[in-house]
DNA sequence: GTCTATAAACTGATAGAC
DNA sequence: GTCTATCAGTTTATAGAC
């Protein structure tokens, strides 16, 4: 038996990346652990012989979000240096409100976080000084300071977030281009 | 029997606030109705008598939570005109994010109603153009464009919903006063 | 309009066969 | 490691007494 870690590694992988686009499109506390499984094409109760609770599964799926991310997306492809407007560009799109990319968790995981734990909170904590320290050191020659990294992480998470909570399309794609258009002046 | 419909209205403003507070804290699908009742000091069989649904009773609750908003008290207070500076600081301030206040409902109930119905949908976005009306027309003498009213209103909505998920306290500052800072950067 | 009682469905988690 | 079966608890919503 050459690979067995591996193979459970990968069911483990599958089962979390259901567990990443349900508790974004769906929350916590709406989507049950049947219904995970079952998107993984496993039953529910094979769930217990890779993570101890829902709450594991859901800090997990925090960081298993964060590498399927947007900006990591562009970041692997990138070698490391982004221009600011691709940063921004890429974070305030139609693509990720309506989440037809695996979504960021800082924005989709949010408000969740808030009544969870703090294992939860720790992990929503680490990657968001990691989008942080992206914004500081990959935005080709810019560089802003961390007061204005901060500002501008809560504008795009924040644009996102209200985007995918309104009704009308228009007015997601005027908020959009708004917090694009007022996010180079928070860097100056 | 003078006033039949008062009371019954008295009874049905209990639910609202209790609903809002337990909304806003733990979530839509991990508040139960029991819970809001009994938070109201009723039994759960009575919900029907108000409300036709838990869902019917989010869309209130959003309209109701914005009557007790941070800010519409301040806008109650100061015949109409406030300062920008005051609508900023009053909305990024530890009591709103610790909810101490009750909470606007644009940062509360923002992911709830991304996967709710329209209905909760129509609530919000409405709520939201109210929040531009307020930073257009009320914040004294400045009058921002609807395009830096939106990315402001992202900006302060971000900011709170991201430190609610936070863990360090010292972080949750320095976030809030990064906000508060580059504000006024994005109406200039 | 509020209560108690209950229906019908679903939840997270465990036990044991394979 | 995955399965089926099951437990005990909770959920929204309804029915009927007062």
């Amino acid at each position: 038996m050459p690979w067995p870690t591996t193979r459970k590694q990968e069911t483990r992988k599958k089962i979390l990346k259901s567990a990443v686009r349900l508790f974004a499109n769906k929350g916590f506390h709406n989507v049950s652990l049947g219904e995970v499984m079952r998107d993984a094409k496993l039953t529910h109760g094979a769930f217990y012989a890779h993570f101890s609770s829902k709450q594991e599964l859901y800090k997990e799926a925090v960081y298993a979000a964060t590498e399927d991310s947007p900006l990591a997306g562009i970041l692997r492809e990138s070698d490391g240096n982004l221009s600011f407007e691709k940063i921004v560009k890429t974070y305030l799109c139609e693509e990720h409100v309506e989440q037809k990319v695996s979504p960021c968790p800082l924005a989709a995981f949010a408000t969740d976080v808030s009544s969870l734990d703090g294992d939860a909170k720790n992990a929503y904590s680490h990657v968001f000084e990691g989008l942080l320290e992206i914004l500081q050191t990959r935005s080709g020659g810019e560089f802003p300071d961390r007061q204005s990294a901060m500002s501008l992480a809560a504008l795009m998470i924040g644009g996102v977030v209200v985007s995918r909570a309104l009704k009308d399309e228009e007015v997601i794609h005027e908020l959009l281009e708004a917090c694009i258009a007022k996010a180079s002046q928070i860097i100056k």
